[in-house]
DNA sequence: AAGAAAAGTTGAACCAATTCTAAAATTGAG
DNA sequence: CTCAATTTTAGAATTGGTTCAACTTTTCTT
């Protein structure tokens, strides 16, 4: 099973994202050529058109292993809420906004949102619509854990809600990278100036 | 002041705005290029990007026009709002969508967004910024209408409200334009449904 | 272990957006 | 009217992502 071309071709994978990792932070996604990319994965051009579809998808690949770490570090939050509706709300989106800048930068964020919607069909695109369905069902998930503790009216649409959530939190993050001056406490505090009545609404 | 190089100038901003309009829609965004576009329009390659910075500088003009009328379109249901707070919402959000495929396809859509995403300080990227934050406005304002009128409680946070709606419609606005099979009535629904919760915490 | 088939690699060639430069057109001053 | 300054134009050159046909390497078969 473990042949050779296996161990190469895995081996060839990671080489390519290091690369592209170290050279969209050092001169930016449209600065990191693909020549670059190459010469330090110590692959040629076509090989790395053979591993990913374009360069959206390299920057897609790097994407999903930091989106996929803030899901998991929500998990927990989900797991064993704090026993008030809008500090676990606040908890939950705190993590996701706090782990984005881990690996990616702002600009990066830009590129791959951008990739995003203009390429939906590429196996990015597709990978990034799903990232961000897990993200809603998550905050739909937290919702429906408040329900059952009873923090949250039972006869409220969660999934609906967590939607609503989600869209808005996910709007002002697409503001929030697009301005590099933009800090992010006050973009959490926008977000729960926004989330106060729907808390409101939805608490028991 | 209106001599010979102010008319062909405003000229030929024309032509070339008429040429890509038909482009985009004919052959779509990527599809229409600038050689053809230039020569649709009677001009060369090094006009166009005298009166553009870039290609998508183009588009952005035709996007402007676009989302101009729809504000306007606005105007008319905040000044005189239906009588109860779930339907003068849809109905704003409602013109909002409705007039928004009227001079653009969703391809070009699509790359109106990504473009303004990946170059938020371009002219486009800073025009299409401030459409948003008047489209915002605009929602506010029904609000605060709405409360004038009595329809909403005086203490809730207008402001907040708007921006909240604004932004989980955008983000909806944003995937219908993802999926080409999408289709208005059912954009229009979830809308709603994700709006109840807060037509209901709101209203008076 | 040899040879054939399958899978993967390579980089030069291609294509379209953008930049650059020299030539042409328009204007306003004298 | 003439001409120098300024703006605009044309289109060739540049640039960088992507494709493709020839070549290598690995795996499979006997």
């Amino acid at each position: 099973m473990s042949g050779l071309r296996e161990r190469q071709k895995a081996d060839r994978h990671r080489r390519i994202i290091d690369a592209a990792t170290a050279l969209f932070r050092e001169a930016g996604y449209e600065g990191a050529k693909i020549e670059a990319i190459a010469s330090r994965a110590e692959v040629s051009i076509g090989t790395i058109y053979n591993y990913y579809q374009n360069k959206g998808d390299i920057l897609g690949a790097i994407v999903s292993m930091e989106v996929n770490e803030v899901l998991n570090a929500g998990r927990g939050v989900v797991a064993s809420p704090p026993a008030n509706v809008g500090d676990a709300l606040d908890t939950l989106i705190g993590i996701y906004i706090e782990h984005s800048l881990n690996y990616l930068s702002k600009e990066m964020w830009r590129q791959a949102m951008a990739i995003s919607t203009q390429l939906p069909d590429s196996p990015f695109g597709q990978a990034y619509t799903a990232l961000d369905r897990e993200l809603t069902r998550q905050i739909s998930a937290l919702i429906a854990r408040l329900q059952e503790i009873g923090l949250v009216r039972p006869d409220i649409d969660g999934p609906a809600v967590g939607e609503l959530i989600f869209n808005n939190m996910n709007m002002m993050f697409i503001e929030f990278v697009k301005r590099d001056e933009a800090r992010i406490p006050e973009l959490r505090a926008a977000i729960r100036r926004q989330n106060r009545v729907l808390v409101a609404a939805i608490g028991e």
